[in-house]
DNA sequence: CAAATAGTGTCTATGAGACACTATGCA
DNA sequence: TGCATAGTGTCTCATAGACACTATTTG
């Protein structure tokens, strides 16, 4: 599929005509630009992502990330907050423009994608994020989104392709989260702001799919500095013995870091 | 600095008009997009990064990362392969479209930069790359770079302020590769196609900025299985007894890690 | 021979994983 | 009392780091 770059633009004060075939050095060309948001949460023990159902074309039906055009007047990150309170329903304090993070929420960055044809429309390019929440209430349809609904990241081998390369997006963002919790505190994104041990547990079983011998890994996590920070010893239940509470601690990174166990994540 | 965008185009199939406040749900702003690349060596045990001298208002005179416009009918990667190309006068095989490599060199997507002044003349954003390559040929000025040359990263304090925001993109660059020498075998991407333990160490060093016992270092990399393979156990000399000469091995994951000493990196 | 670099062996401290055992709640 | 979950102690194995020691070259 050969197409015709019809929304070329120069601007003044640089130099360079556009052609198709050759671009002088200052040339200019204009592409599209989107933000795309991996948005992770555990809901009843499962990892799942935040999908909308495209209403237009193209993929009109599917299911896809959400996300948007950049508008002129805001950064990157700009508007990767602004998807995210629009798709979620949440109110969000201006940020420092990388990385974390207000309470229980993390945005960063993951990646840009550029593949000529991932659009059939036009040439846009887009430039993925990754969020990590606590369990959120329902998303509300957004200002874009025909429709958002968390859908288990292990029930989309059975829900057909997503729409552009968004399958491709999303197993780079899974890939990306299952990587920081090994050397990152990140895994308190997806807990409330007091979590017991056993929570906490929880989340990396259910983001690696693997079981963690519960014993040692209360140790490890009480024993890494800066992981976790007792909140005065209030407790909870879970139908056994009181667990302590716990706040997140000041670290950004573990040391020594978490070991993700070899097995297979389905 | 409030400017007016004058660059707004509208894709023709594409519902949205543009105004400057609120887009409609579908409207569509196009950027300028250019790759830039942070190309790392190693010269005279010195970690180095390829500058060009700007020769172009904005900051005509300073120094820049090596980098130009991606053009329509090239994907990001493509566009950075081709800039590798014209500033180093290497000529590539085609590549995969993401992560490695051919023979020795490193090509990987760092992040994507968005701030909107970034670029005073318009509206761009840049996907930087992280190239790591072994000793080169002295740069050709390419087609687009005045002046080209492998600057000491230690040397950047005394040499003014980079472009743009290309100190912020090469701070990143130098952070990305310090971290993935710790559990990828990327160091190799130093060397020539065939090392002795001793280079690959002061690969290390020379990146980490701290020294390292030779020792264990040398029973470390020939124990973590996939990493170096024996090449016939020909020997190169440099004063003392012969070294085994080794290739790179089959995996790009070390297990387990090589541990980065908590020294400083100045 | 000495000097220089390559490579091995050995000891110790630390952390991971396995798992017995104790602690504290509820029905 | 029984059961479930929280939390600790202890053993074993693997690995990092320190460093003594051997090996192989050149001058």
């Amino acid at each position: 599929m050969k197409r015709v770059f019809v929304n070329m633009t120069r601007v003044p004060g640089t130099v360079g005509c556009v052609t198709d075939e050759r671009l002088p050095d200052d040339g200019y060309v204009a592409y599209g630009v989107t933000v795309d948001l991996v948005i992770l949460t555990i809901r009843a023990d499962q990892l799942c992502v935040l999908l909308v159902r495209r209403g237009l074309a193209p993929f009109a039906g599917a299911l896809a990330l959400p996300g948007g055009f950049v508008r002129p007047d805001e950064t990157l990150a700009q508007a990767a907050r602004r998807e995210l309170a629009e798709e979620t329903g949440l109110l969000l304090p201006e940020l420092p423009s990388r990385g974390s993070a207000w309470p229980g929420v993390h945005l960063e960055q993951l990646a840009a994608y550029g593949a000529i044809d991932r659009d059939p429309r036009a040439r846009i390019l887009t430039i993925a994020f990754l969020a990590l929440a606590p369990d959120l209430p329902e998303p509300r349809g957004g200002t874009d989104a025909a429709a958002a609904e968390f859908v288990p990241v292990t029930a989309l081998s059975g829900l057909g392709a997503l729409a552009f390369d968004h399958a491709e997006i999303l197993a780079d963002g899974l890939e990306r989260a299952r990587a920081k919790l090994e050397y990152s505190a990140l895994a308190t994104a997806f807990c409330p702001a007091e979590f017991t041990v056993a929570e906490l547990r929880r989340v990396y079983e259910t983001v690696w799919g693997a079981p963690l011998d519960a014993r040692n890994f209360h140790r490890k996590v009480t024993g890494t500095s800066g992981f976790l920070e007792p909140v005065g010893h209030s407790t909870a239940r879970d139908g056994g013995r009181p667990a302590a509470l716990y706040r997140r601690g000041a670290a950004e990174l573990l040391h020594p870091a978490m070991r993700r166990p070899p097995a297979a994540t389905p």
